[in-house]
RNA sequence: GGCCCCAUCGUCUAGCGGUUAGGACAUCGGCCUCUCAAGCCGGGAACAGGGGUUCAAGUCCCCUUGGGGUCACCA
């Protein structure tokens, strides 16, 4: 009883210490750990925080969860800044490095110690490690046996190293609610006296994340699944410190198409497959940063049978009760169809920006200029990528080498040479700034030659021209090379003709 | 293995007791057409199985099966 109202005062002084948790604005944090590349998994987590933040006008802190300083490097944490500002999903407040909050955690220590609801443990990790292969071949669920717990805190054990062990209280709730799982229940089995801080001093996930969510006043905490099972020990925390217990939304894991969540040591397997664990890998990919927010915040969430989204729209309309209980497949083809949409919508300037990085990767140095913008324009609605995009425009820059045997068989069959002659010798009539000039012409050449039909004019032309059977308009493709090139291009063809009649 | 979670077309999903089970991607036809796309039209494709509850079950309950997650001085 006066535990019970000891623990409510100590919660009510704590709320009003804080404004109160009830009417408080929602603050909600995205925590990656800066040990390699931001994992699209993650990526996903970040999205849901920062759409539920700006959904109820909250605020998004970003936190990067460093204690572990062997696996934690600077490169890391600059490419999760990196990738969050390419999907424009930049946080209010932080970084804020968990390295840098080590005396806070010792206060909290020295806190739960003072209180009696932590103790120093001295037992020996071979000690702890063969009890619990023992528990593991007798099949018993592992349990920290509380040989420290009962040890007198005044009493000196000399220089030993020790870690701190949360000292579980015996009554805990039977569960707790979830905003996307529901009720989970607590099963106290799980529950023992778990380490807090290490015996080099540093503190462990578990208890880092409580004593940083809880000063950081987070009210809702939106995380992957992986962490359920952390959360019963958590909750014990939180209340031992007598600090509100926020809120916890568990979204389901985004896995690859074997069914199991995506593993970074799979990337190999993945690449062949078109997905990648890693965020800066879609971009390589050429993918648009919208178009991966829409595919993965829509990958688990829906409204309805909308399927593209504004960020507006996001903003606006994201929410929690529509996050599907069950793990998605990353879809390399539907991401496709997204990203395609969105560079239908993207302007050609816009393209023709991101065009410049990828055509220099196959060593064309250009710049975003008018004629790049045309070119983008031939090939928006026939790309997928960028990276497709710029593939398929390299013909612009580069006149053919060789034609397409197949091609060549089906198209250049005695008689072609005299058409492209044709063609040729009209070009300093035509209006090469206006297609429909040169639409006409090659409509005209084809009544008089081929009865009318436009395609057998126009496919040994566009082989001519690209050396396939493939490509934008031919009008459109001959305005954008330009008279000189054009006619370079034909005449290398003829004399290839000529070479071969 | 213990504990927890999940289960509608191949994939993402709508559905919140009464539906011809809807949409999207993919796929397959067709139209359009200078090729390829895009666009438009159309087809095939799902409630894992078994018990209940109910006048009525994809929707509620139980079991089975299947899948996933988690069991550290990692995060």
């Amino acid at each position: 009883m006066l535990a019970r109202s000891q623990t409510m005062s100590g919660i009510f002084a704590r709320a009003t210490q804080l404004g109160g948790l009830m009417n408080q604005s929602v603050r909600v944090r995205f925590a990656p750990s800066p040990t390699g590349y931001l994992h699209i998994g993650g990526v996903r987590t970040a999205i849901y925080n920062y759409l539920f933040a700006r959904r109820h006008q909250g605020v998004f802190i970003l936190r990067i969860e460093d204690t572990d300083r062997q696996r934690s490097t600077r490169e890391a944490v600059r490419q999760i800044l990196d990738s969050l500002e390419w999907l424009d999903l930049k946080p209010d407040e932080g970084p804020i490095l968990q390295s840098d909050r080590l005396s806070i955690y010792q206060e909290h220590i020295d806190t739960l110690l003072k209180r009696n609801s932590a103790y120093r443990c001295y037992c020996a990790p071979e000690l702890l490690e063969k009890k619990r292969q023992q528990a593991i071949s007798e099949k018993r669920t592992y349990k920290y046996d509380g040989t420290c717990r009962k040890r007198d805190p005044n009493e000196d054990p000399g220089e030993r190293p020790y870690t701190v062990r949360f000292r579980m209280p015996d009554q805990h709730p039977d569960h707790f609610n979830d905003l996307i799982m529901g009720a989970i229940p607590i099963d106290g089995e799980r529950l023992d006296d778990w380490i807090l801080v290490r015996s080099d001093g540093t503190p462990t996930y578990n208890f880092s994340v409580v004593v940083d969510d809880a000063c950081m006043r987070i009210t809702h905490i939106i995380r992957g699944n992986d962490h359920v099972a952390n959360t019963p020990s958590q909750i014990m925390l939180y209340r031992a410190f007598d600090y509100p217990v926020p809120q916890f939304a568990h979204m389901p894991l985004t896995h690859g198409p074997d069914g199991s969540k995506l593993s970074k040591r799979r990337e190999e397997e993945y690449r062949k497959l078109g997905i990648s664990v890693s965020v800066q890998e879609y971009r390589k990919m050429g993918y648009l940063p919208q178009a991966l927010v829409n595919y993965l915040t829509r990958l688990g969430w829906s409204h309805k049978d909308q399927e593209i989204f504004s960020r507006e729209e996001l903003q606006t309309k994201f929410d929690l009760e529509h996050v599907g209980k069950s793990p998605g497949v990353l879809d390399p083809a539907k991401l496709k169809w997204i990203n395609a949409t969105y560079i239908k919508q993207t302007s050609d300037q816009d393209l023709a920006n991101l065009l410049v990085a990828h055509l220099s990767d196959h060593g064309i140095r250009v710049e975003a200029n008018e004629r790049l913008c045309r070119i983008a324009a031939s090939l928006k609605i026939r790309s997928e990528t960028i990276v497709e995009m710029a593939q398929k425009s390299l013909f612009y820059f580069h006149a053919p080498t060789e034609y397409d045997p197949n091609s060549i068989k089906k198209w250049w069959k005695p008689g072609a040479k005299e058409i492209l002659t044709k063609i040729r010798e009209d070009i300093p009539s035509l209006d090469f700034t206006r297609e429909a000039s040169i639409e006409k012409a090659l409509e005209s050449l084809a009544s008089e030659l081929t009865e009318g039909k436009l395609g057998k004019i126009a496919q040994p032309l566009r082989l001519a021209l690209t050396g396939t059977t493939v490509s934008p308009s031919i009008f459109e493709v001959m305005s954008i090379l330009g008279i000189e090139e054009t006619t370079k291009r034909l005449e290398r063809a003829e004399q290839y003709l000529a070479q071969r009649d």
